[in-house]
DNA sequence: GTATAATGTGACTAAGCAGTCATGTGACCG
DNA sequence: CGGTCACATGACTGCTTAGTCACATTATAC
């Protein structure tokens, strides 16, 4: 938790030295972003740096909750609570890349810590951010059974890890191999990323809405 | 590449410094990987390390080479050329997951590349080897259409991107997720991976393989 | 105006890192 | 024996880092 004193600072104050850090933990991995750096770049001493916040994690922690905060809220205001699964899961498949797309830099922050096998510091909200996830997704996907949408016989908890793993990797693999870019590129240059038209993004999850709902097989089932 | 010296070495000594430095990759992020820990711990000294390869960047493209061979070579040998697609994919998975059980740390040194966000130093790599995949994975899709087990109307390159990520992320989490570990746990205690009877291991594939022919879709086609 | 508290500061510490280099060792050859 | 070559060594350089602390500045209270 950051210290009252950070609480107290001046907004305009505060959210630049928060502007400066999501910078700079957006484009570097947890060890390699620099404190120095940030504070030079913020325009402020580094020992204040250290009167506003506990340690370098307190920062990364305090960044990461914002940025997934403001991505569930993002995504939560855009789900239509009474939608049926599919329905529920294309919306937010939508949510998810439009907030991508407008907050490059919360998403990589977020995006950061998300990394398996990332920083042995950066484990505890890896695990904990993911079980939540993946608790959502359950739970959804069991009310999708209740309402019939959904097959009774597969493992929800699998079907869980695997809509997750759309949302998380094959969704991002598929817009950058389709805009020939990397992640990294796109995240250095934002116009790039509006290439990406609102048509085209909602062809690409019609494509993937089309391999959730019916599968690869060319048999009927 | 290694410097010739490095394959002068008496095979032991050769062994040794590699067995070292797989651990010290696979335990840490490239960033904080040490090497003079490696040297530390290999009982030669930080100059010699030099002689054999040009750098630290050179040393890990070496092990990284080494564990995608390996792997590569791994999953080839129980694949059944003649196999249909949904046969090769469920062959594929269970391959893969044996390698990782039977060779954790070389599967998570290549692992540790593979990171969309990881270390720009190690960007080159992930590129590569991800576009080989899906590349792969792209052809027999494709070769499945032809046969007629796959449905004509898919985005065969979506389609690519979506087994990958099943492969490389989703399996992996609903594993860890049923045994309730972390990755993390599971490299640092190789018993645990035994927890993983061989009927387990088909028993999961098995019901990946189900979502992946026929969907969650409740609703025939 | 003065006292007290809150906030700002940047030189400094201690540690870790990749990479270098002058020197040493030992093996083989003539 | 002397000479040459491949390899081994670890103290050292130069750099960067997170975090500290004695002191300076500003705001608040009376």
């Amino acid at each position: 938790m950051p210290k009252q004193t950070f609480f107290n600072l001046p907004p305009d104050k505060r959210q630049r030295i928060i502007n400066v850090a999501l910078e700079e933990f957006a484009a570097r991995p947890y060890s390699k972003a620099s404190l120095s750096n940030i504070v030079a770049r913020a325009g402020i001493a580094k020992g204040s740096m250290y009167q506003y916040f506990e340690d370098k994690k307190d920062l990364y922690t305090y960044l990461f909750d914002l940025a997934a905060q403001e991505k569930l809220a993002y995504i939560g205001k855009m789900i239509d609570p009474a939608a049926d699964f599919f329905t529920a899961v294309e919306q937010t498949m939508l949510a998810g890349m439009r907030f991508n797309l407008e907050h490059p830099r919360l998403s990589q922050v977020y995006a950061n810590a998300m990394e398996p096998l990332g920083e042995e510091i950066l484990h505890e909200l890896y695990i904990k951010s993911k079980s939540v996830a993946l608790d959502f997704l359950e739970q959804m996907i069991r009310r999708g059974q209740q309402q019939g949408s959904v097959r009774l016989d597969v493992d929800t908890r699998l079907a869980a890890c695997w809509v997750y793993s759309i949302l998380g990797t094959a969704l991002l693999d598929y817009i950058l191999d389709s805009l020939g870019v990397t992640i990294k590129e796109m995240l250095a240059d934002p116009p790039v990323a509006r290439k990406f038209t609102e048509d085209r993004m909602r062809g690409i999850i019609s494509e993937v809405m089309k391999l959730l709902r019916s599968g690869l097989s060319a048999k009927e089932r």
